[in-house]
This record gives structure tokens, sequence and C-alpha cells, in this order.
DNA sequence: GCCGAAATCTAGCACGTGCTAGTTTCTCCG
DNA sequence: CGGAGAAACTAGCACGTGCTAGATTTCGGC
């Protein structure tokens, strides 16, 4: 910067009001400096600008690449948190990598708040991290814990899912969980309920799954080994749903005419024209803007009561379902 | 830090000393100075630390979420900058942020080096970039722009692929192309060189792709409208191969005894029990390793002449490919 | 018990920026 | 032309850390 204000024969201090937009320095002047500034290949130091200032405008993100979803709530982060102000500052959960380092380290960038995708965490250490940031959690349900959550209506969507494949006619209809994953027992808890509702309580049948596509794929096996007579499955994610597909495609049966399939986000996945899944939508701009809502609440009254934004959810029919055979 | 020195009793200069672990304290200090540090939540402002230290020892990353062999090679990048004491900062490329946008905030971050993932940039850019930064590109080939590279051996892999085809039988081999990305006129440049060094130039046959699974679904949708006699193909890489065995699946050809599918880069898609393809194995862990050896050279030499780090690769055979039927 | 050296600890400046409190220049109007 | 007020510009401190140079304590050997 003082290298700026010399090339320009101006002072540092109105190197500083013109590169932050500040008031104070006529128009000429300001063009006269971020020519030079730029010829100069100047850019601010993040680093001294964050010490200087007493907030750093950080916003941590914890995510774990492997999975389409929250790549894609990632994605929609950026321009939600430029909106305000925010600069995102990413940590990606690898494998070895441990939650815990990844949150040192955007601690150590001064971020104001983090926004944990997904991850979950027993509840003691929410409370322990609260202490010194604003956290947010998207797609989980609300624990104990008193932290903030954004997340969609996982009961409504699993409803309408359901309801759109009796209404084709289907009774025997199956669940791909999640396992521990984020969002999936409240999922497997909102199936249950829709199948009472639907009077096929009896036909209630879970199959295990862990979120992923080797999930979904373990699941269509033990689905066709076991011999039943389901006509309908629905996927705890979309994840799951492709990794169901690709096995039922190897083993030769016919989507939807042998069994129909639902997903769960409508991630891109689903759109895929060889995919073409219906699945029940969830908005990942949506709930990124939510969550940075969020994060701009939490910091301006740290000791508000915990909020929980709870965002629609609607189904998005393709070519992945249709009536059973008779 | 200043808290933490009053809370111990002691001066700032020593706890700074202790929280390097940096020489110039007693074994017992140390352990009362970390764990007041401990009990208060103390950790190091990683701005002032930047600010202060000539050296920032962070490294760029520059990668497309989207991508899942580029996410292999991020998350292997984590422990191989950790090895030298660097530390990894991710700039995602999500769909409205501009590449430019992206390297001006790492650069903020006060970046050493940028390595860019996959991505390319016409030339003049980088002679830009490189001006101010370490540069390294990894999975393209070097352009005229002088910058360092490190890939694998796309020649040798397409080749060990081809050969194996062959030697089950297949003569009519296609390759489905991967447009203008990263490392995919390379490939398909060996695959022609490839397929005349094994007498079959008569039966070249490039489809057109661009990585991703879309691609490779309207490849494989190509070369069943066509009606040609394809007993085998080659995708660019296995994102493009997964869509192809999709629509292939979806369209009731079988997997490998209609036709042979061939990915690349061997990325965890390939291993999945539904997909299983056999694909040519790009190491993502070695890839990342070589990226920040070339980052700490150029650091050392920024002057040096570019270098280039070419990786081998190796055929990985599952079950998608088997002779052709008689 | 004393001296020198090694070990341990401390004082204070610098890193690049933002911002407050000045100082100078410009503008407008009587 | 003068003066007041606004606009434009500048001086200098503070942010939290690393590190150099200096101060103090400990230790070994005679």
């Amino acid at each position: 910067m003082a290298d700026v204000a010399r090339a320009a024969g101006v002072s540092r201090a109105l190197v500083s009001i013109v590169m932050r937009d500040a008031p104070g320095a006529s128009a000429a002047m300001r063009q006269h400096v971020k020519e030079t500034a730029a010829a100069l290949g100047y850019r601010a130091n993040t680093a001294a600008q964050v010490l200087r200032r007493s907030r750093s405008h950080n916003v941590g993100v914890l995510f774990s690449p492997r999975f389409p979803f929250e790549v894609e709530i990632v994605e929609a982060m950026y321009p939600a948190a430029d909106a305000h102000g925010y600069t995102v500052v990413l940590g990606a959960m690898a494998g070895t990598r441990d939650l815990d380092e990844a949150v040192d380290e955007l601690v150590g960038h001064r971020c104001e708040a983090l926004v944990l995708v997904g991850l979950d965490r027993p509840d003691g250490w929410f409370e322990q991290v609260r202490g010194r940031l604003g956290l947010v959690r998207v797609g989980r349900m609300p624990s104990s814990a008193a932290v903030d959550v954004v997340r969609s209506d996982e009961r409504r969507g699993v409803s309408v899912a359901l309801r759109h494949l009796a209404d084709l006619g289907h009774r025997r209809i199956a669940f791909v969980g999640g396992g521990t994953m984020p969002g999936a027992s409240e999922r497997a808890a909102a199936y249950r309920a829709g199948m009472r509702r639907l009077g096929l309580a009896a036909e209630v049948m879970v199959l295990e799954g862990d979120y992923t596509d080797e999930g979904g794929a373990a699941a269509a096996r033990a689905l066709l080994d076991g011999g039943t007579d389901v006509t309908a499955v629905l996927a705890a994610n979309d994840w799951s749903a492709v990794g169901l597909l690709g096995e039922l495609a190897r083993r030769g049966v016919h989507v939807p005419t042998d069994v129909s399939v639902v997903g769960y986000d409508d991630s891109d996945l689903a759109r895929r024209s060889y995919v073409d899944l219906t699945s029940v939508r969830q908005d990942p701009a949506a709930l990124a803007a939510a969550a940075i809502a969020a994060v701009r609440l939490r910091l301006e009254q740290p000791d508000a009561p915990p909020i929980e934004t709870v965002l629609p959810s609607r189904l998005v029919v393709r070519s992945s379902t249709a009536a059973p055979r008779r």
C-alpha cells in the first residue's frame, strides 16, 4: 500500500480510503489510485485487514466434499455470503482430517461463525464451540444442544413422496435409510409415520443405508436376494438412489417398470438424463441463504435462544416412478 | 496471548515461544503455559502470524468440487502440505464464481503458491499470475506457458488400456473424449496413436464428451443410435464412463457381455460395487505430493526453468471388461 | 564461594492495514 | 473579496504476533 501511495503521489491513508471504497476521496483521485494499484498488481493484505478490523467477516463452512448435495449447498454459500459482505472460508473434511483440526484452523482464521453442512457431533462438542463462535447446522434436526438449525421439512417431503407412490398404486414401499447421517433418522421416522397414515403400516420395510451409492447398491442386493414383492423404494438421499438404480440395472431389473424409485434432495445427480430420478427437492440456494441469515442473527444477538429455520420441500416427478405392474 | 501471559504469570514473549514450540523455555514452564492457554481456549491469531512472519506458508488450491477425481486430489493435498508445514487454503470454483475472483481472494490470503487442479486458462493468464506467485498445474500437459506441471503418463495409460482390450479380442474400440477439459486432448491423441500401433487405425472412432456423466450418457446414445458394431469403449475419465454405463443399462445393453467399458482415473467411482469399472489408475496422493514438491522447488528457486513431473499410470482390471461376444 | 557460560526469561519494535483526529483545499454566497 | 462550511487529503496509533537484543537466573567446576 505504501508503494501504491508513493507511485500515485498521495498519502497511504488515501490509498486505504480508495481501496475500501470509503467516502473521502474525489472521483478523479479514485480512478488515479485504482489505476496505479492495478498497474502495480496490488491486492490488500487480508491478514492485516483482519488484524486491524475487529471483525474478520469470515464465515467458516465445514463439509464433506464427497457428498454431492453438500457440495451444492457449499457452492450456493458463496453468493449468499457475498450478498452480506461475508467471505467464505472452506474447511473440507477429508479422510484422515479430523473435524477438530479443521475447526481449529478456521478459528485461527478468526471466523466469526461456523456453518456445519451435514456433519454431526455429540452435543457436548457444540456447547464447547458455541461459547467462542456463532454456530449454525444445516440439514440436521435440533438436538438437545442449543444450536441454530437450518433444515428442510423432512416430514412433509417424505409424506409427499409416499403419497405420490400410493397414488400410483404402490402398497409395498420400502425405505433405504441413512444410518446415523444428518436428517436420516428424521426421514426414517417420517417414513414410518407416512406409511401409517396411508394405512400401509403392515408394509413398512426399512433397509439400512449410509447416504452413499454403495449403501444404496447393498440395499438393492438385499431387496432382490430377499425375494420380496416390493414395488417401490424411497431412498434417504439421491446418492443412495443412484447406487440402488445402478445395482438394479446390473441385475436386469427395469425401472420404473419393475420397481419405482424415489430419491431425496433433488441434487444434480437426480437430473442426469441417464438417472432421471423422481426426487424430493431441497433447495440448496435457499438453505445457504437461510444459513447466512441465521449466522447474521446469531452474531447480532449471541445470547438469543436458538432458532430453527424449516424450509419447504416438494416433489419433482421424473421417469423413475410409474404405476406398478399388474 | 497477553491474557494467557497474565494468567500464567509470565511475559507475552514466553507464551509466544511456547506456542510455537521454539527453543528457549523450560519443560515445566512449557506445560504450565500450554495448560493455561488450553484453559482459556486460546488459539494463535493466524492473521497476526501471517502479518508478522514474512511467509504465510499458505498454498492455495483451486478446484471444481463437482469433479470427483479433483476432489480426491484435493483431499490428498492436506496431508501432503501438512508434511512440509504448509496450510491448504481452498478456492472452490462454484457456478457463477469466477476463477479470477477466487485467485484474488487467495492472493489476499497471501498464499505463496497456487495449485490449479484440472482448471485451465489461456496462456497469458499464467504469465500474469506467475510473476507474483508460485504456480503449479495438476493434470495438464505443459502448454507454451512456462508453468510447472504435475501429471500422469496419459500416453502410457491409454496405451495399456487399449492393449488390454485388444488382448481380449476387441478390434472396434471407440473413445469418449473430454472436449477441452484438462488432459483430454492428450488422451484423445494417445488413443489415436495407440490404435495405430495396434494396427487398428481404421477402427478409430471418437465420440465427443465433456468429462461429465451426462456427456458419457450422450455418447452412449450416439453409439446405440448410430447402429455401429463397437464392442468396447474407452472413456476419457471415470465420470464419463459412469454416465455411459448408466445409459447402457437403461437401454438394456449388458456390460461386459455386449460392450466392454474402460474408465480413466480409477477414482472412487470406479470401485463402487455396482460400477466395478476397469480403469486406468492415477494416484491422487502421489499427484498431491508431487504438486507440493513442485511448489517447494518453485518457491526456493522462483526463476528456475519450469519442471514437468510425470507419474506412472497403470490399469486396474475389474468386471466391466471381457472378451467380445463371438 | 566465585566466575563464566549456558539456560531461561523479558522488553520492545515491526509487519500492513483501518480509523480517528487533525490540516489543507475547494466551493458557495453575501 | 472574505469567510464559513464542506470536501479532500494526511499524520499516526492500534490490532496480535515473531523475533532480536538484552536482562536475569541457573549450573558446573575449581
